[in-house]
DNA sequence: ATATGTGAATAGGTTCACAGCC
DNA sequence: GGCTGTGAACCTATTCACATAT
């Protein structure tokens, strides 16, 4: 498969693309293209994906819960396998698969399955709080859904998703 | 306030927080800094949040129910005041407030309401056709939260939001 | 004295254009 | 002939440095 249709489907040009991959080694074959099967493993590879990837999610409300049941992380290398919370045992709507557990299991269980990173899904005010306990525990990234600027040392990865920004983007740029 | 406070805030450079201030005005006042209150406001002006902006859902399946249910949209001056699903009357683990139309129901409401905005929670199957659907009743904007890149006219704004990429990101910088 | 607003300098990212290989 | 890989050219974004205003 060629640069361009690769590009097409991924919504870039084709320049882009074989620049970025140019960055990882070569994957193409000149006058060829590309074989996908190949170029996926070596992509699951460099990203550490291609054996599943245990992941923590604590803040089991809302927004949590639907992460928790979402089916779309599996077959991109990820298993949410467990969750916690500050109530563990509270009543929720909706039945899960993982085990919920209280805050005070986390560092000995991140240890145990050597998890290395965390969806944060609690409340904004205690957010920086929970933060430091999981890099306390060993975690090593984690993907923030709270509308604050975290504070963690350098070596701690955070990708944040806020959605009231992303709304407020469109926003803008539907404005007549 | 200083720039150098809000850039901390912010989780910017207070250079960088001048600069992308200064593309749309002149904000603050040398010696002094910035009026929050006032900056605040001028700020939702422009993103066209002063006023509150209406946005619809559409997949109203797990992610879909917790994004209605979540708070955190009405203080930045959003609020989804309806939903809809190919499905609307199907049984849900969750009561909320707003209302669930089938899709047949969707371009009328659109133009009744003037909605600019939308929330995309189908699945991936059927994104592109429910994206084309939503273009034609006068949809602007698209927070597409499925995995496929969609096809629009280029007046239309989509963001997306791909919660395995963002894992995918950590997953490679957490690596040793 | 203090902190903004902004040209100039620097860094980073994208696209072009084509040599190199199948 | 076709398509990759990549230096060079170009464009955009960030940071510096300081004149300017309070």
């Amino acid at each position: 498969m060629s640069s361009e249709a690769l590009a097409r489907a991924a919504g870039v040009k084709p320049t882009q693309l074989r620049k970025d991959l140019a960055y990882f080694g070569t994957f193409g074959t000149r006058g060829l293209g590309y074989d996908v099967g190949a170029l996926s493993k070596r992509i699951s590879d460099k990203l550490g994906t291609s054996r599943l990837q245990p992941v923590i999610l604590i803040g089991v409300g809302n927004l949590g819960l639907a992460l928790l049941s979402y089916r779309g992380f599996e077959k991109e290398g990820f298993e949410i396998i467990a969750a916690f919370d500050a109530d563990p045992h509270r009543k929720r709507d909706k039945q899960i698969k993982q085990p919920i557990y209280g805050m005070d299991e986390l560092a000995g269980f991140v240890k145990k399955q050597n998890v290395k990173m965390a969806i944060l899904t609690v409340p904004a005010s205690v957010a920086q709080e929970v933060a430091n306990y999981l890099v306390e525990a060993g975690i090593a990234g984690i993907l923030n859904f709270s509308p604050i600027v975290l504070a963690v040392p350098e070596d701690i990865m955070v990708n944040n998703v806020n959605l009231a920004i992303e709304l407020e983007n469109l926003s803008y740029f539907t404005q007549e």
